[in-house]
Formats: structure tokens, C-alpha cells, sequence
DNA sequence: CTTGCCCATAAGCCCAGTTTATGCCCCCAT
DNA sequence: ATGGGGGCATAAACTGGGCTTATGGGCAAG
């Protein structure tokens, strides 16, 4: 057998001068070196069907092209990842360990391809969704992935906005459900508390703060400036509201992943919910610092016109929220 | 501007009879409406730089290729990404929106990737790293992802196996770190807690104790058929432990994935990690079951050989694991 | 020992994505 | 005002990965 890594595929593409792109080792972008959605996606049917063939008609495609694929991403990665046998197929070890990293790449990119086609839809769809940016941004592709499942021909449309711009929408009838994390309600709108949030400071965990264990007073955080979201998000509204209306920004960001980069970086602490921070807490690469006397919660609320409760498709997704 | 959509792209590729691939609905699999990873870097580089030619550059293709990707792209979402200028260009709020999706995907990969690395490296890596089946799939590749950051070039192999072969590998110096989940460590093995998993009880939405308050007693759980582990998995070990012995298996599958499967696909309760049914859990794809009077918790720990206190790269990882 | 399911190999096709090679636009500095 | 430079678009030609069809060989069960 042996790996047969004769090959000498990069072959110094661009005789151009730019790049300087030779070396062994970890080089050549992520696309070189992951497989493609449809050869992870083939993957997974091998793993749950136990046959290339199996798998292969699953995903529409024949069973040599099936085979060959598998074969050459296992060349691509360097490792066996199916048991072939006369009888069928089955996952090696390490292929069980890499499909189920792989599941993780399809299952964000099933959420992506939610998300996507509700951007688009615009027009004819079925159910129209107005939301904030956090939750546009976090929750609702996994909403749309799961209402999928359960009502397959659903097309809904999604915009994204600030509180004001989604009551906005739901007022003058462009949209049949909105979702909003500010602290009230905009008026003319019943809600219904879908989820619980906070805002959390974090900072790199080189800063001081990285290591306090007392927890910070608002007077501290009013005096220290901070990098935040523009005044008008969600965000900023609870962290303003909280600490009496006047947290001090270092920078002011338009979008929570500028914020985060920004605090990664070690510019300073910066304020964001903890739906967006959840990752990179897991990692270390920002750390929570504790609060004191200060409500940071704020709720995460399903809205709609007054008098109008969510009836149809609208009920559906409302009910995946939270029950 | 309008989007300029007058294509006529698909051509009805194939002239075989196979497949009907006509509706333009929700059909063809993802990686047909999800663009690949090469254009999701390219879009990340285009939103981080604010120019489509400086984003070709860092990516290493040229500025037309770029140009062209970034349209294709629009094309198959069916939503503007980003406004061109002569002085550059800057994303739409959908462009937005995607990209941050998008980047998701991403990261995704880039755990796929160093996951996979590591499990070819087998030979000349300067760490090796042996460890249980939860810690590898949900853990582990991203800390590698941080210490591939952190130290580029520190060439790191994984295997994964149960806790006595993790002891193994580590006694006979074929690992120099090593990551367990049970309840002991293996004797021969000195450890640090590195952090602390709970396994919980889950049930799919419909089951009967999905709607329970009441906590769980040992009793009841010992009683009851339930999806599991195998046996010898460090799962299984702490809820035998837990339940003085005696869980009682519905079925027994030799994956966390095939668990959760099961579960989801209400089949019966399940005893599984918490780090495995985050998603799961948000999604209400299933359900926690309170317990009471039953201690699931259990430690996750680094393990080394007694003495050797992990200096150089295995130090480099256990510090990102924890601190 | 034949039928069915499995996988592998071979040869040829096709399109997506590239690369060069241009051209236009806008801003800024000379 | 006038060139220069950064930025984007379009056109034509090349390439290769992935697909399909067409086979062949192993293993099990009727």
C-alpha cells in the first residue's frame, strides 16, 4: 500500500513573483487542504449507509465517481478513512474521528444555506422574518435549518436591522415576524420572551483584567472606555441603559465581529452578548471578566403586530424558538 | 444596477437520464447552493481588506479570478455581497450577514484541517498526542486550531482511543500528552484537571420525560432502558459508577454520533457528554431530563507519565487547554 | 453455480476556475 | 491639467478535477 504520495501536485502554479508558497508543511489555503461539501457530505452517507454505492445513488452521483472521491480524499488528507470490503464499507477509525469533524462543516454550512436562501427569497415567501442583527446572525440560520426539517416547503425571507427598522417592517405590514434583544418593546408590537441573554465585558487574556477575580462596579465601567457596538444597536442600548447612559467607547465597531476582533487583538474590553462570544471563551482567546451590581441580562423577544398573533408558518418557527 | 442575472448557467449539464434535477426549488445537495471554501476565504479576506484585488492577493490568485469568484458567488446565492467602487469595495448588510455566516464554515474547516493533520502526522510530529474519543471529536482540534496560532509550526499527532490505551501510549513513550475523561486516572499517570463535563440525560422533544420537572432519581435511571456507549467507554464507566453498577442499555452504539442519532430520532433516552449535545440542546432537537441525587459530573483531565511533567510543545498545549 | 451486491479500473468528456491581456473610472499629487 | 496608481470589468484561452459509461473481479446466499 503505503500512501503512494508520489505526487508533486503544486507544481509552482504562478510563476508569478508575489507568493512565496513551497514549503511542505502548512501552506496552500484551507480549500487545498479541506475537502469539498460534496466529498464531506459523501462521506457522511458512507459512514450512515455503509456502501460507497449506497452513499453514491444517496447523493446522486455514480458509484466510481463515489469511490474515486473517497480515494482521493483520503489521498488529500494523508489517512485511510474506509474499511473496503467485498461486503461493504465501513469507516476506519481515524474516518470516524474525521466525519465527525466533518458533520460540523456541513451542519454550518446547512445553516449558511438557510440563511442564504431566506436573504434571497425576498418576494413569494411564505413567512417573512424581520431581526435583530445578534440574533439574524447566531440563532436564526439554526431556526431556519430546523424549520426546514420540519415544514420542508416553508419559504421564508429574512431582514436584518436594528429594533426600530424591525418594528418598522412589521408595522407597515412588510413582515410577519420580527425578532428584537433590546431592553423594551417597541410600541404597537405584542412579544413573547423567547431566550435569555447577557451582555458579558471580555478582554484578551494578556490584559490585567484577564485575571481579576473582584468583580467590576458600573462607576468602573462607565470610566473606562470600551470598544462597542454604534449607539442604536441592541447591544449598546442595554450597556447604556445599565450603567445610566453613559458607557465610554474606545472605538465604536458596526459589526459584533469587528468588536471581537478588536478585543482579540488586545485594543481593549470590549461589551457583547454571550451568544457571540461562546467560541472564543471555549478557546481562551478572549476572557469573561466579572461584573458587580450591574444587569447586563437582557431578553431575547419574538415579536409581532398587536392584536396579530403569529398564526401559520409564523406559529411554526416561533414554536422551534423555545416552546 | 440590477443583478444582471441574464444567465442561463445550468444548460442541464448532463444528458443522462438519471437524476431530476429541475425544479428550481430546494433540490441538488448543498455543496450545489454552498459556495466552496475558497470563495468563503476569499469573501472573508474581501470584508476584512475592502478590495477585491487585495483580497486576491492574499489568497494568491489574480484580481480577475477574484472578481470573477465574487460574482459567481452572487450569482448562486442570488444576493448582492458586495458594492463595488472604483475605490474599492465594501459589503452589502446582506454581504454582511453572509460573511459572517460564512465564517462559520470556516472555522469549522480549519478544525477539520488541523484535526486531520494531526491524525496523518503519525511520525516526525514533535508532539504526540494520545486521547479519548469525546476530548478528540469536540475538544481537541480546537486547541490545535489555538496552537497552531500560537506556535505555526509545532507538528502535532492525535490518537484516539479509550482511556486504558491512551495509558498505554503514554507508558510506552508512543505519546508524551495525553487527555482522558473517566473517572481515574490510570495508574502510572500523573494528571491536571483541564475542565469539567457533565454527562446529561436527553430525551427527543416528544418523549414523555421532555416535559418533566421533577428530577430523576438513580433508581429510575437504573430502571430504564437506555441508549448508550459501549461498555469501556469513559462514558458508560461514569454512569455505571453513578447508577452503583447497573445502567441498563436500550441499545449499545459504538459512537457519541450514533447516540445522539438515536435519541433525536426518539428511540429513547440517552446518557451522553454535554459537550456533545450543545447544538442538539439549543436546537430543542432534544431535551435535558433533570436528575436528582446522581452525580454525572466527572473531570476531564491531561495525563503524562508520572515524573514527566510535559515541558516544550506539550506544555504549549495543555496551557491553552485551561490556563 | 447463478444472481446480486459490493468495489476497482479505464477512457473520455465537460465545465469551473485560472491566467494573461486589456480597458475604463476615479482620486490624488505633481 | 495631467499623469500615475489603485480598483474593477471583460475577453479569450488553458487546465484539471470530477463526472459518466463500460467493464471486471470478489464474496455471500439462494
Amino acid at each position: 500500500m503505503g500512501k503512494g504520495v508520489g505526487n508533486e501536485v503544486g507544481k509552482v502554479a504562478g510563476k508569478v513573483a508575489g507568493m512565496s508558497e513551497d514549503q511542505p508543511g502548512v501552506t496552500g489555503s484551507l480549500a487545498h487542504r479541506v475537502p469539498d461539501l460534496g466529498a464531506l457530505e459523501l462521506l457522511l452517507a458512507v459512514a450512515r449507509l455503509g456502501s460507497l454505492g449506497a452513499a453514491a445513488r444517496e447523493v446522486g452521483i455514480t458509484q466510481p465517481a463515489a469511490s474515486s472521491r473517497i480515494r482521493s480524499m483520503e489521498r488529500q488528507l494523508g489517512v485511510a478513512l474506509v474499511d473496503r470490503s467485498p461486503r461493504g464499507s465501513r469507516l476506519t477509525d481515524a474516518g470516524a474521528l474525521v466525519t465527525d469533524w466533518a458533520r460540523r462543516i456541513v451542519e454550518a454550512a446547512q445553516a449558511f444555506d438557510a440563511g442564504a436562501q431566506a436573504l434571497r427569497d425576498r418576494r413569494d415567501s411564505r413567512l417573512r422574518v424581520a431581526a435583530s442583527m445578534t440574533i439574524a446572525e447566531y440563532l436564526l440560520p439554526g431556526w431556519l435549518v430546523a424549520l426546514r426539517e420540519g415544514r420542508p416547503d416553508t419559504a421564508v425571507s429574512l431582514h436584518a436591522g436594528n429594533s426600530a427598522a424591525v418594528a418598522e417592517r412589521l408595522l407597515s405590514g412588510e413582515a410577519d415576524l420580527g425578532f428584537v434583544e433590546g431592553l423594551t418593546v417597541p410600541t404597537g408590537l405584542d412579544s413573547a420572551v423567547i431566550a435569555h441573554d447577557r451582555l458579558i465585558v471580555v478582554v484578551a487574556p494578556g490584559h490585567a483584567w484577564a485575571r481579576r477575580r473582584r468583580g467590576l462596579a458600573a462607576a468602573e465601567l462607565a470610566v473606562t472606555p470600551l470598544i462597542l457596538r454604534e449607539k442604536g444597536s441592541g447591544t449598546r442600548q442595554v450597556l447604556d441603559t445599565a450603567l445610566g447612559g453613559l458607557a465610554r467607547p474606545l472605538i465604536e465597531l458596526s459589526s459584533t465581529t469587528a468588536v471581537k476582533a478588536a478585543a482579540v487583538s488586545g485594543a481593549g474590553p470590549a461589551v457583547l452578548s454571550e451568544l457571540a462570544v461562546g467560541e472564543e471563551l471555549a478557546l481562551r482567546r478572549l476572557v469573561g471578566v466579572p461584573v458587580e451590581g450591574v444587569s447586563l441580562a437582557r431578553d431575547l423577544r419574538a415579536v409581532w403586530p398587536t392584536g396579530h398573533r403569529p398564526t401559520g408558518p409564523a406559529r411554526d418557527l416561533l414554536s422551534l424558538t423555545r416552546g
